[in-house]
Formats: C-alpha cells, sequence, structure tokens
DNA sequence: CTGAAAGCGCTTACAG
DNA sequence: CTGAAAGCGCTTACAG
C-alpha cells in the first residue's frame, strides 16, 4: 500500500502539503495541488484510516447498539443508519445487546475505546445505574437511554391516529393489545390510544375501551387474541388496536384459526409497518414510523453536537385491509 | 483516558513491560506483572485501539457485507455473525450492498483500507470483474463471491430432503416455485428437489414434476401461487414447494384469499427458516439453515487461515402444519 | 502558502 | 526477563 510519504515524494511536495490537500482543510496553490491528485492517482493512494484515527482521536465509523437486528424493526432502523451513515462516509458497527443491560454496558465500553464519531443506541435498559466519561457523543434511538439526547416517533399521537381511524369507522367497543405498561414507549402508544378513544367518547355515544397487557411479540398477540376471541360474540370487541405489529399479526393468525374474517368480524390494526405487514393476510392496518427521518435525524444530531433533549417525529397511519366498519350485528354489546 | 505511559510510570516498569503482560506475548516476572496490572485496575486504563492497529496493521474487526440487513434471513445471519465476532472480540462492520454490486465493490474497498480481521461477504454479484491486492481474509458466505473460500449451505440435498417429506407424504404431483435458475443456490435447491423427485418416480408409481420460476420475495409466491391455484382442481399440484420462505408465505397468503385450505388441499414447504415461519398460519414447514453454524464456521476461518475451498453444511426439515397427505379426492390427475 | 518536525499510543525487534 | 528506542501513517501547530 501506498503511503502519504510516496505520494509526497512522487509529488515533489511535502507530506504536510498531500495532507492539505487530502482533507481540503487549508489552501494549496494549483500546481501543487495537480501534482498531488495527480500522484494519488497514479499510486492508487488511500489514506490510511487507522493512522488518520490515530491522530485525530475519532475513527470515521458511528456504533449502533440495539437489542436485536432480527427484529424487524430494528433492522429497518439498521438499515437506514448504515444508508445515512454511509453518505456522510462513516461506518457502522453493530452490536446485539440482546436485551441485556450487562452486554449493553460492555458493547458500549468497547465501542467508546474506538472513539467512534459517535453512538446510537436503542436501548435494552435505561442505563441509569452507570456512567460513561469521556466526550463521544451518544444518542437514544427509539427508547431513553440515560439522559441522552433521544430521537423518537411521537408514539402518543401516533395511537390516537389508530383510535380516530377506528371510531371513525365505527367502532364503539375497542380493545387494546399493550406491549406492558412497564416499558415506557408501550405505555406512551397505550395512553395515546386510551387517552383519544376517551375523549371520543360521549353520553349520546359511547365508546368502550378494554386493555390487555402482553410483550410486543407474536405470542402474546395469540395468547391474548385467542382469550379475546373465545369470549361470546356480544362481549367481543369489534376492533382490536395492537402495541405492535407482531402483537397484530398475532392475532390475524389466531382469528384465521379461530374462523373469524378479519375485517368483516374484527378489525385489527398494528403498529410500526414493519415489511411483512403489508404482506400477511389480510394486509395490515398500521402504524407507520418515520424509520429513515429517525435514522437520518439520529446521525445529524451525533455529528452536529447541538445540544438537543429529544426530536419526536410524526407518524402516519397506513390504512390496508384489516380494518374496516363493523359488522352489522354488532349491536349494542354488554360491558364484559 | 489513561496511557500504556501512565500505566507504566505508576507500576514503575516500561511501557514494553506493560505492553507484555497485557498481550500477554512473552513472560514477564511475577511482581511486575502484579504491579502492572493493580496499576492497570487503578488507572482504570483501557488500550487504545487505534493505536495498536496502527502498529499491528490489523483493527480488531470484521467487515460484514450482505444485500440487505431487512431480509430476515440475513439478519439472523449477521446476528451470529456479530455474536461470534464478540465471542473472539471482535467488532463488526455492517454494510448493505443494496445488490448493487458497484456499492459492493465501494463497500469491499473502504473496508480494505481499515485493515480488518477479515470480511465476510454475502454476494450480491459473482465479483468477476475487479480484484484486490492485500492479504485480508475474504469470506464469502452463503453465495459465490469471486473464487474467495465460501461457506454454505448443501442446498442440494437439503432440497432433496423436501422432495423426500412431500413423497413420503404420497404427493405425487408436485410444483416447485424457483427463486430464479441465474441464481446459483436457486439452482441448487431447485436441481435438487427436482432430481430427488425424478429419483423417487418410477413407471408404477409415477410423480409429475413441475417448475415455475421468479425471486425469492413474497411477491412471487403471490402472483405464481395465484396462477397455480386458478387451475382447474384436476391440474393444480397437491403441494408445493418453495425455493424460500418469503415464497412459501406468499403461497399461503393467496391460498388463504382463494380460500383453498393448506394443508388439506395443498400442501407448502418453504426454505430458510425465517422467524416468521414458525408463526404464520399455518405454521410453515420448511428447511432449517444451520445459521449458527455458518456464522461460526464463517468467522473461524477467516481467523485460522486454514486453506479451505468450501465448507457445506448440512440443513435439516422442520415439520409444521403446512404439508400433510394429500387430500382424498387428489385421484388419477392429467398433465398440464 | 509550504515545509520540517513533533507526536498520537501503541508494539516489537534489539540489546543486555 | 526487561528497558530504551524506533516506527506504524497520519495531522497540525510552528515557522518562515
Amino acid at each position: 500500500m501506498a503511503t502519504i510519504k510516496d505520494v509526497a515524494r512522487l509529488a515533489n511536495v511535502s507530506v504536510g502539503t498531500v495532507s492539505r490537500v487530502i482533507s481540503n482543510t487549508a489552501q494549496v496553490k494549483q500546481p501543487l495541488c495537480d501534482r498531488v491528485n495527480a500522484a494519488i492517482l497514479e499510486l492508487g493512494y488511500k489514506p490510511n484510516l487507522t493512522a488518520r484515527a490515530l491522530r485525530t482521536k475519532r475513527i470515521e465509523s458511528i456504533g449502533l447498539i440495539l437489542p436485536d437486528i432480527t427484529n424487524p424493526f430494528f433492522s429497518q432502523l439498521a438499515k437506514h443508519v448504515e444508508l445515512e451513515a454511509t453518505k456522510n462516509n462513516l461506518t457502522v458497527m453493530l452490536m446485539n445487546s440482546l436485551d441485556d443491560k450487562e452486554l449493553e454496558k460492555k458493547h458500549l465500553e468497547l465501542l467508546l475505546t474506538y472513539a467512534p464519531r459517535g453512538i446510537i443506541v436503542v436501548a435494552a435498559s435505561s442505563g441509569q445505574d452507570y456512567s460513561f466519561e469521556g466526550e463521544i457523543p451518544i444518542v437514544a434511538l427509539d427508547r431513553d437511554f440515560k439522559s441522552y439526547p433521544r430521537i423518537k416517533t411521537d408514539n402518543t399521537s401516533a395511537a390516537a391516529l389508530v383510535a380516530d381511524h377506528l371510531h371513525s369507522l365505527g367502532h364503539r367497543r375497542v380493545l387494546y393489545i399493550s406491549g406492558g405498561s412497564n416499558v415506557k414507549i408501550s405505555a406512551s402508544r397505550q395512553s395515546g390510544f386510551i387517552d383519544r378513544m376517551n375523549e371520543l367518547h360521549s353520553t349520546e355515544d359511547p365508546t368502550i375501551v378494554e386493555t390487555l397487557e402482553g410483550n410486543f411479540n407474536y405470542d402474546t398477540g395469540k395468547t391474548l387474541g385467542r382469550k379475546i376471541l373465545s369470549r361470546k360474540k356480544r362481549f367481543r370487541p369489534t376492533a382490536i388496536a395492537c402495541g405492535s405489529d407482531q402483537i397484530a399479526i398475532g392475532v390475524l393468525g389466531v382469528s384465521y384459526e379461530m374462523d373469524v374474517k378479519v375485517p368483516k368480524y374484527l378489525s385489527v390494526v398494528g403498529f410500526d409497518d414493519i415489511n411483512i405487514s403489508s404482506l400477511v393476510t389480510p394486509h395490515l392496518t398500521t402504524i407507520r414510523q418515520p424509520i429513515k427521518d429517525l435514522a437520518k435525524y439520529a446521525i445529524e444530531l451525533l455529528l452536529s453536537d447541538i445540544p438537543t433533549n429529544e426530536i419526536s417525529l410524526q407518524a402516519t397511519l397506513i390504512i390496508r385491509n384489516s380494518t374496516s366498519v363493523p359488522y352489522k350485528g354488532a349491536v349494542k354489546q354488554k360491558k364484559v
């Protein structure tokens, strides 16, 4: 591999000059500049990133720690983070915390010793019980992490969108399956939905909202879905809103098994718009998180060090085939 | 941040000695060793990885280039690569080629300038039209890349497993939906299936095999599935084997839409065992690739530089609910 | 605007 | 077994 010295020799300038034309950091007279560029081309010179990093004390990478790349939402996030990073000539180091706070901490510490331009963490834990020295910028994505600046979707207003949609279709008895009220973003979605539903309530036109809690996964959808659909029809909601697409797809699964046609007899809404949402049958009505922007702002924040607390982005409702007006027979229902 | 010098000073030894105890590369007498370790602990010293990399000309990372982390199979692969890398104290740099050979090349070149311990590429292209200097080990995972050593699943024998399964259930008219015969691994699966099916054929007990070609995605399953299920029953296969789970899930989708009960009237088999396969309805019978081993061997190969051409791992058949004996009415059928 | 030189934090021959 | 020192390939004050 040719080094900066080789280039300097060939171009008959000092290494300092070569460095300057490469980094475009200072004025270099045209003739010198040309000679340097010619030499770079001739030698096929590529700067040694490690050496540069040692001097500047910054590696041209960002770290990305997330619970599990296998989760469709996270993999989409990771993809856009990588794409956005590449635009900025940054490489991304990926690590799975497996939702293990110890591992998350270890990853963070290792990453810190690489001195990347910044670290994005989709947190497994709140990280309250330890701290880092050093001035490497850290950004929390999606979930809170310590008191680092955070980029997130406005979950509350997004969930309200779901409530609006269902209500406007005519649903008055709905059920919310939550990813667990102990998880913060899950709680935001849940309260966003319920609060809006309550706002929509009036004595003349009453709404009934129930909530069931589980996790963000398929199993929750299956288990709780089965429970709900086992009820007598008059005690069933006409629509189920879910805290995640996974839950919703689980609900779709039991609906099929129990022969409850969606959306005819049951409307189902997800949250996230993961890839398969548009492919399952019926196609899932859901909330699309602005993943690309989430990634873009996260990286921007990392590179800008403009002090920021939180950036909250708006999500959009994607209406597909899993929601419709409630079936005619959905007459006066009793409260469970 | 404390440096090796600080440690040396505190421990009252030379930096060389500190380096030696850290890297465990030479015998250091107990007392010195103890002093050094104590100093490291006291200062919370972490070696500067960049400086080490500059000296050793190797960064403790591996590169991972794959078409799209969003593809469930790749994300599982990536996860296990990362887990395995972490075990070896290696960090992974992730890049999506987006199936673009130019981008793949650019990524590769960038990665090379980082001088990682090795690069794993799940190739978008055969990479025939360019070459790299340098001695950084490269390993092809899943798909061929140049003439680098390759780790893969034995697609041919895996597909034969599917043929065996279907035949033993009693299916005699089957159809294979391929991911395209121009893609090498797809062709292996296809021929593995067809060849075994033909071996199983005899004049007393004939089998009929058809093939349709598309891509590895859901759409292919939907489109071709719809085409097949639109045929009159007597011209329909009793089972469809697919080149990927995505295709199979697409087929499941149209089966539902067209009200063809699976597996009662149609058996469906996938390939890959991506996460959702066990969650779709009905749960998909499929081939499980030994993803963990794929990842493990890839990294082993990278680190060992034992000259190897190809490692081919055996897959396993996972029988779930999308396959069963063909329905009774599946009597004498005519050839299409 | 340009060059000479220091120095980033390590590792590793080279002596002893 | 240990220390002194060179050097990895850059960047960046410091002079001029």
